[in-house]
DNA sequence: AGCTCACCCTGGACGC
DNA sequence: TGCGTCCAGGGTGAGC
């Protein structure tokens, strides 16, 4: 499931490809792609000028309103290779070929993932995605007045990526887990103070979790193709039944907005 | 307008 | 061992 970490860590990782040319794209699933706005085979032959990242998306950057923005849903990976790699595993939908000896591939055996090949990447985000968590204008204050008025759960509220983006299952239970809330709490029921604290930890977690490469529960891979280690510092995702590393209390697993949802029932109020 | 929920998909876990 | 069933979830859109 990449989020926001595991995303960034794709982005860093695939910054030594900026300036290689596309030499050719082997789309093998049409149904792969979501948006057309320009033909596939004309970034062929241009030069990548950036790798961005924005909420859970990345961005191959062409100039000349040529982008490719790639969205990960669960199970996809985004990773380079070595353009002679042998070429034996399943799923993998579309090969990016390289100047500079090397390849990036698409794969994801659920599909939830996809392509939008887009002109212009501003209003495409700006419709679908709220603040940048780590940006300096996600403030205590913003998160704060995006409560007010809003009855949906808390957990709820930091999946909808139009308020903050970039979060999912995992960080919210982790974040809200670290503020010690819980997540059926309706969002507005939260003080101010309680606001601060989801806050600093919901910028807190990311932060540990980019440090780490992000989480591999399952699939998630980095730009290597290889696995992250956050996996090995959660504190609730994943653990109902196993004590609380706070007091010690079995973790509880309850389903919050259709989503399963990790907490303790001793430490989050 | 605000909110809930079904849907898409496949691999892995689990039960018998 | 093998088969069937269930579960995981990001984003979208239908429906209340």
């Amino acid at each position: 499931m990449p989020e926001l970490p595991e995303v960034e860590t794709i982005k860093v990782s695939l910054q030594p490809i900026i300036g290689a040319r596309v030499k050719e794209i082997e789309l093998r699933r049409n149904d792969i792609l979501r948006r057309q706005e320009y033909k596939l085979e004309e970034i062929e032959g241009k030069r990548i000028k950036a790798v961005e990242r924005r909420g859970k998306y990345l961005s191959l950057v062409f100039g000349n309103h040529r982008n490719l923005v790639v969205h990960l849903g669960m199970s996809g990976r985004f990773y380079l290779e070595n353009e002679n790699a042998q070429e034996d595993k399943p799923h993998v939908h579309v090969l990016i070929f390289l100047d500079n000896g090397q390849r990036l591939a698409f794969q994801d055996a659920r599909r939830f993932g996809g392509l939008w090949l887009l002109k212009d990447t501003g209003k495409f985000f700006a419709e679908r995605l709220g603040k940048e968590p780590l940006a300096d204008d996600f403030t205590a204050s913003y998160l704060q007045k995006g409560l007010q008025g809003r009855k949906i759960p808390i957990k709820a509220f930091l999946l909808n990526q139009q308020p903050v983006c970039g979060l999912g299952n995992i960080y919210v239970d982790e974040a809200l887990f670290a503020a010690g809330i819980r997540p059926e709490r309706p969002a507005d029921s939260l003080t101010s103070k309680e606001a601060a604290s989801l806050h600093r930890a919901i910028r807190k977690v990311l932060r540990n979790s980019i440090e780490n490469r992000g989480t591999t529960f399952r699939d998630y891979r980095d730009g290597f193709n290889q696995k992250g280690n956050f996996q090995n510092h959660l504190k609730v995702y994943g653990k109902a039944g196993s004590p609380c590393p706070k007091c010690g209390q079995l973790l509880q697993k309850t389903i919050i907005a259709g989503r399963s949802s990790h907490y303790c029932k001793n430490c989050q109020y």
